[in-house]
RNA sequence: GGGGGCGUAGCUCAAUUGGUUUAGAGCGCUGCCCUGUCACGGCAGAGGUUACGGGUUCGAGCCCCGCCGCUCCCGCCA
């Protein structure tokens, strides 16, 4: 072993042993006379006193000479500090140790950028930190994100392992089943003209598993989705997969609330209460917008339909004429709102296919607004009220179909939030965590374009059983036995209770969702095939691990938990994958390339 | 596919409306000095195709067009 101890392991107590510690130089202080070395390993860092006077000049100079990021072994003496030049800002700042031997295990070139200052480090370009990822993780920051990523992964597995699941490997070499998200495909050699495909999840494997008599399954797995990037979405990413049969919707709240009680525990030492709260897809669109709401600020959304009916705004009682809503917010605050943020709030409600957006500010007393002089006084008072205007608020409204009026102003409040938080004006405590399911989403959405329903979750979910008549007369109506668990506006996870009767699953293939037959049978003989015998009822959940472990070391981007992430563009920059391949390898894949190769 | 932001020294950033000679500063780097520093300190120095390619102009880091890269969002993510 190159080493006695590690570097964040000395204290008085070790006074007067010979110890050795290998690592990276941190930071080099050449006094001139004597030479100050913090030692740093992956658990901390130590000092090291280089004194001329009981130290051949050979290895004197070569401490001089050596520069941050080299490898060191040292060994020697643990002192206590002389009086006056303790370092309380770390952990072995009591004691150093009096070098007698040196050895130089690797050097370092001058590195592309600093790491041992954590503020200029958390600074530098994301392009760079991609580029030299191998020093980007030495930071302490991220190496922390690395730790607790691991612990939470061994957690996870112990929490499972103790409530009798069984962790199961399932292929990611699959094959495409075109519903649903894009697919990377992988070409073979043995099987000219046919491709794999890598699963954007585990779950006809783990249904299947049911079959099979599993009863309890886990998995920590690996995803594939070739779509665009965001900072909370990577083209390959893990999550916790699990699968029971047997069981109903609040078997899988249990275990799902057991397991986040135990990771917070484990990561951050918070006690998380259960239960946690439900919220119908309903009332989290009518009061949120949205089907993941951050609860924990109000500003919600409310209802004015009946108020507008018949107004003389014809904007407003116009759109209900049609079968619409009428919605409102109330920023509170946020009368000072620039007319840039105006056009931006605009934009967005645009986006979703509204004409503009009417607005009111309450400022110096007054009412001001482009639109309020159509307003009757009954129309005003019920505003008043029902929004408790004051002073310097800013109310926003949406008049349209139900959904997009609510996911407009959804949006809307979000982008608000924001704002009044860049001003201080709306404080979030960072340590607070509002847990919620959201539950009773529709089963089916319709597809105007294609003119077809489409699965809201995916097919495999089951109805709720008291809606399974609705199902030809009245498929908007029907509710699915769909969970998400939604933590601060995130999506967290989400699962159903799935269908285990092959003649269900078959109605909803070809009847409902009106795939052909044959085309059933081709991507999903197998599984009906297997319903035939003895298929369990069972449900599910996957939960995003990556992006769970963001938020409990609290980054936006799953990048920072993620040991080599890919670009926005899906790229590799440390490796520089993708990459091409050579004319021999596309020929033993029975492969033509239509495009040239990139230079 | 669409929209926004960014790109200046190894790193982080300046550079007034397009006009001050040699595009600056801090950190890092190189050399010298320094025996209790820990963001060590002091002195001196090197380091630039302003991402790249065009254009407008007497004059472009700054304006215009294109292109590359990074990033955020919309679409997309059964």
């Amino acid at each position: 072993m190159k080493r006695t101890h590690h570097c964040n392991e000395l204290r008085p107590a070790h006074v007067g042993q010979t110890v050795t510690l290998s690592g990276w130089v941190h930071s080099r202080r050449d006094l001139g006379g004597v030479i100050f070395i913090d030692v740093r390993d992956r658990e901390g860092r130590t000092q090291t006193v280089f004194d001329p006077s009981d130290l051949p000049k050979a290895l004197f100079e070569q401490a001089a000479g050596l520069r941050s990021e080299c490898v060191i072994s040292v060994a020697g003496k643990v002192r206590q500090r002389p009086d006056g030049t303790i370092n309380p800002k770390i952990a072995t700042g009591e004691v150093e140790v009096l070098v007698q031997s040196l050895e130089v295990l690797n050097y370092a070139d001058v590195l592309p950028f600093q790491v041992d200052d954590p503020e200029a480090a958390a600074k530098v370009n994301e392009e760079l930190r991609l580029q030299y990822r191998y020093l980007d993780l030495r930071r302490p920051e991220m190496a922390r994100n690395l730790r607790l990523r691991s612990k939470v992964a061994i957690a996870t597995r112990a929490f499972m392992d103790e409530q009798g699941f069984l962790e199961v490997e399932t292929p990611t070499l699959f094959k495409s089943t075109p519903e649903g998200a894009r697919e990377f495909i992988v070409p073979c050699r043995t099987n000219p003209g046919l491709f794999y495909a890598l699963p954007q999840s585990p779950q006809q494997f783990k249904q299947i598993l049911m079959v099979a008599g599993v009863e309890k399954y886990f998995q920590l797995a690996r995803c594939y989705r070739d779509e665009d990037l965001r900072a909370d979405r990577q083209p390959e990413f893990t999550q916790i997969d699990i699968e029971m049969s047997f069981i109903e919707r609040q078997d899988i709240y249990d275990v799902i609330e057991g397991l986040l009680k135990r990771v917070w525990k484990t990561a951050l030492n918070v006690e998380l209460p259960t239960s946690f709260k439900r919220i119908t897809f309903q009332e989290a669109l009518d009061r949120y917008g949205i089907d993941k709401p951050d609860t924990r600020f109000g500003m919600e959304l409310a209802d004015f339909t009946e108020e507008f009916r018949a107004s003389t705004f014809k904007v407003f009682s116009g759109a209900i004429a049609n079968g619409g809503v009428v919605k409102a917010i109330n920023a509170k605050g946020l009368a000072c709102v620039t007319q840039g943020q105006i056009e931006a709030m605009t934009e967005t409600a645009k986006g979703f296919g509204a004409k503009g957006l009417a607005y009111i500010k309450v400022e110096g007393g007054e009412w001001k607004s482009p639109i309020v002089k159509f307003f009757s006084a009954a129309e005003k008072d019920a505003l008043a009220k029902k929004l408790a205007m004051a002073e310097g608020d800013l109310i926003l409204f949406a008049a349209d179909q139900w959904l997009n009026a609510c996911e407009i102003l959804g949006k809307i409040r979000l982008y608000c939030a924001d704002v009044l938080k860049a001003q201080g004006k709306l404080v979030v405590d960072p340590n607070r965590f509002d847990f919620l399911w959201v539950v009773d989403f529709p089963l089916l959405s319709f597809d105007k374009e294609m003119n077809r329903w489409y699965s809201s979750h995916h097919p495999f979910t089951a109805p709720v059983a008291e809606d399974i008549p609705l199902l030809k007369q009245d498929p908007k109506k029907v509710r699915g036995q769909h969970y998400d668990v939604v933590v601060n506006g995130v999506e967290l996870g989400g699962g159903s209770i799935r269908i285990h009767q092959r003649d269900v699953q078959k109605t909803i293939f070809e009847d409902i969702l009106a795939i052909p037959p044959d085309m059933v049978t081709a991507r999903f003989g197998y599984m009906l095939e297997a319903f035939r015998y003895g298929a369990p009822p069972h449900g599910g959940i996957a939960l995003g691990f990556d992006r769970m472990i963001a938020i409990l070391c609290g980054t936006p981007s799953i990048r920072d938990v993620i040991a080599f992430p890919k670009t926005a563009k899906g790229t590799c920059l440390m490796t520089d994958s993708p990459g091409g391949v050579e004319p021999k390898q596309l020929r033993d894949l029975h492969l033509e390339l239509k495009v040239g190769k990139k230079e």
